[in-house]
DNA sequence: CTAAGATAATTCACATACAAACTATTTTTG
DNA sequence: CAAAAATAGTTTGTATGTGAATTATCTTAG
């Protein structure tokens, strides 16, 4: 007897797929209220835990590069949702503060995303929701360090 | 007594997060093979099951928009993989195919994947990885279609 | 203390993705 | 059938992301 899988367990292409969806989805939650797409609204949300935070913590913070988060600086900065100072301390390193704009919409930002967390959810059960964090978790922590 | 959650329940950035380390790995066990871009392995396959889709119908076959097809078509052209034919039915369409250099590749790709998607799922039970598939397919079905 | 190395941020070149505008066809309508 | 609408693909402009190279600064070894 041939075993059957009933369900895609193309399980990368689902995941690429689903995200590319929310991402969608989440811009469009926040296009409507801040403005701002998803991946500033990270940037605003991070520092608004860690006002004055040094790029690469941000970066770590946000899940992304270093210069990727140079160039989200840059076009924030233009939009007056945050400024760079330095603090004298290290010469090489900036500190990355909110502005009272960017504080302003970091609170509309929250709104949205809790909103937006809860719909995710919707129609799940508590120890579904931890299961997929679970895994959500396991696939940062599996990732060999050694690979950039 | 104050609700506590052990777990860290902003959900769309674990996934944005997981899923930025997924690609990143991705793209890393493709690179040591066949050296494509996770994204244009996912062109592969799709080619590999329906060689001869117009662009529109890979668009929707890897969830990304036509303008973004036009692009990685004009890429992986150039790099011999797939080849634009007209098949004269409708003057509008184009048909994308694999060239032989693309069928090779695929059968690399496809193996890659396997291994990478056994990896995934290494250490969840049955049942966890039908709960991790339920959410990704509800992810995007949840979304609301009058949404672009 | 200085030369060598490490570190932080940026710049550069490129890939990927989106939306909106555009072009070329085909289909539908009156 | 001709004008209007729809459809398919592409182009354009912008945002986002990566890795490698570069610049500036700090730390460390001898």
């Amino acid at each position: 007897m041939a075993i059957v899988r009933a369900t895609d367990r193309r399980l990368f292409f689902l995941f690429d797929r689903a995200h590319t969806r929310l991402a969608k989805l989440a811009d469009n939650f926040l296009a409507s209220s801040s403005g701002v797409s998803s991946s500033q609204a990270a940037v605003l949300l991070y520092l608004g835990y860690h006002d004055g935070a040094r790029p690469s913590d941000l970066a770590e913070g946000i899940g992304r590069n270093n210069s990727a988060v140079t160039g989200m600086i840059d076009r924030m900065e233009k939009l007056g949702l945050v400024a760079r100072r330095s603090k004298n301390m290290d010469g090489r390193t900036r500190s990355i503060y909110l502005t009272d704009q960017g504080w302003k919409l970091r609170e509309t930002v929250r709104d949205d995303f809790r909103r937006f967390n809860e719909q995710l959810t919707r129609g799940m059960t508590e120890s579904e929701i931890e299961t997929v964090i679970k895994f959500l978790n396991q696939s940062v922590e599996n990732i060999d360090p050694n690979i950039k």
